[in-house]
DNA sequence: CATAGACTATCACGCGGCGTCAGAGTCAAG
DNA sequence: CTTGACTCTGACGCCGCGTGATAGTCTATG
């Protein structure tokens, strides 16, 4: 198998241009250039082409992508089951908006009340509670049912606070990133983190800990903190750490 | 319920740069301006955002939301059904790509071979035909049993060149723009485009003529042949009409 | 009343990820 | 050899905001 640009990029639907900027920002390599100047790729190209793909669908940066694939510890196979997880969420947010289209409508027919808040449900709301289910799942997937069940069961207005005080623990975070992990204001700040996840489920021990690892190794915690400040995810998973020493030592 | 800018974005889960963005490109105006010259937004905005808000879900063109949005014969509630029927197929193509996933971690170990077309299954490659599958749901759900079952049967190369000749016809009627729809080299490239359809399905004079219409009023049908050409959905759509009117008057 | 913090506004630069085009070289088929 | 489709590099520009600066407005508190 060996292809030229605009083989790769028919297979791919991409077009020759993204793959030369590909090339140009070292995302991806070809497998060879000939002596002609035209780029080659091959059966490795192409996995690691639909890696990519896999990660731009998921809004993922292509710097970031870059990043993730160039790790040492990067494992393919690990990161396709990490794939299929993200999309199946996505797929559930899809139907979350779904939902809120029928909801939307029969509104419009006046058969129901809609909040301005309700109309927007399903687009952003809970992107962070959804990729913390997503996590959860890679370890356990008793925390959905727990989860849902337990947010479905606070009034509206609760939830905006929940949500807004799970953002301000990050901010303060990044506010401390100056700080040693395993400061007290850093770990007060966890400990919030903590309380807030508790809305949500009731996490192990474990689950704390896997939490704090993904954070800064899963691809769409990683993107999302980063979002935040570049040194965040890192920042965070070491913070955790500590936080589950503690709890581990005082129990 | 009146909405100051931060208000409504933080309900909608954009940022109010955004919406002063929207205000700018008058893709969407305040419900008032006080005359301290903050923007107010009331329901009717909160709902016009709604929709804008689906419209970006499916990667449709700011300026294209706003042609849609302002076009007088605009209806709310069947735009929100259109919006659902293409979340849905949106929700077939990401199922699809878990498919290629599973399939890309059993070719990993060895299990089963995998060509490098086949990696690329879901991200584009039935884009169109998905599309069109979208817009026969519209008018009967018949088709789309007997679209796949024929997709299914026709060998690999088969579907590529099936594919590529769908966008042949596309191109061939770009480089037709000027001439009258009705002509005799557009008629030609209708009749191919007629016979491409039917590798998927047979179509009726009815889901041809509503395809037609579809082209130039579906959102995202508009969207990707505005991207061939600003002209061409219109042209589509008068050609059809035309290609129709013939094969009822020679019926 | 004064102050502080959170909000509002406008303005403007810049970024990511390409699309598009130009000019020149390469390849393969007729 | 010619032609058309491909290849390359270089470079401008677009879309949809994010970000920051400066200044005005609003609200709660002392």
């Amino acid at each position: 198998m060996r292809h030229t640009v605009k083989q790769l990029a028919d297979l791919a639907g991409v077009s020759p241009r993204t793959l030369h900027y590909y090339d140009e920002i070292g995302l991806l390599k070809p497998s060879s250039v000939g002596e002609n100047g035209y780029r080659y790729y091959g059966e490795d190209t192409a996995l690691r082409l639909q890696q990519i793909l896999f990660y731009r669908e998921l809004d993922v940066s292509l710097s970031e992508i870059r990043t993730i694939l160039d790790t040492p510890r990067f494992d393919a196979q690990l990161a396709l089951q990490s794939h299929r997880s993200a999309l199946q969420a996505r797929v559930e947010r899809l139907n979350g908006l779904i939902e809120t289209i029928d909801r939307t409508i029969e509104h419009m027919r006046g058969e129901r009340e809609m909040s301005a808040g309700e109309m927007f449900v399903g687009f952003d709301e809970e992107t962070q509670r959804r990729y913390e289910e997503e996590a959860s799942r890679l370890w356990g997937e008793k925390h959905v049912k727990e989860s849902r069940r337990r947010w479905d069961g606070y009034l509206k207005e609760k939830q905006g606070a929940i949500l807004a005080e799970g953002g301000a623990v990050y901010r303060d975070l990044v506010a401390h990133l100056d700080d040693d992990p395993a400061s007290a204001p850093v770990q007060q700040a966890i400990a919030r983190w903590h309380q807030n996840l508790r809305y949500f489920y009731e996490p192990t021990p474990e689950v704390l800990h896997g939490l704090g690892q993904a954070y800064s190794q899963h691809p769409q915690f990683r993107a999302t903190f980063t979002r935040m400040h570049p040194d965040l995810p890192d920042f965070l998973t070491a913070a955790i750490e500590h936080y589950c020493r503690n709890l581990a030592s005082a129990a």
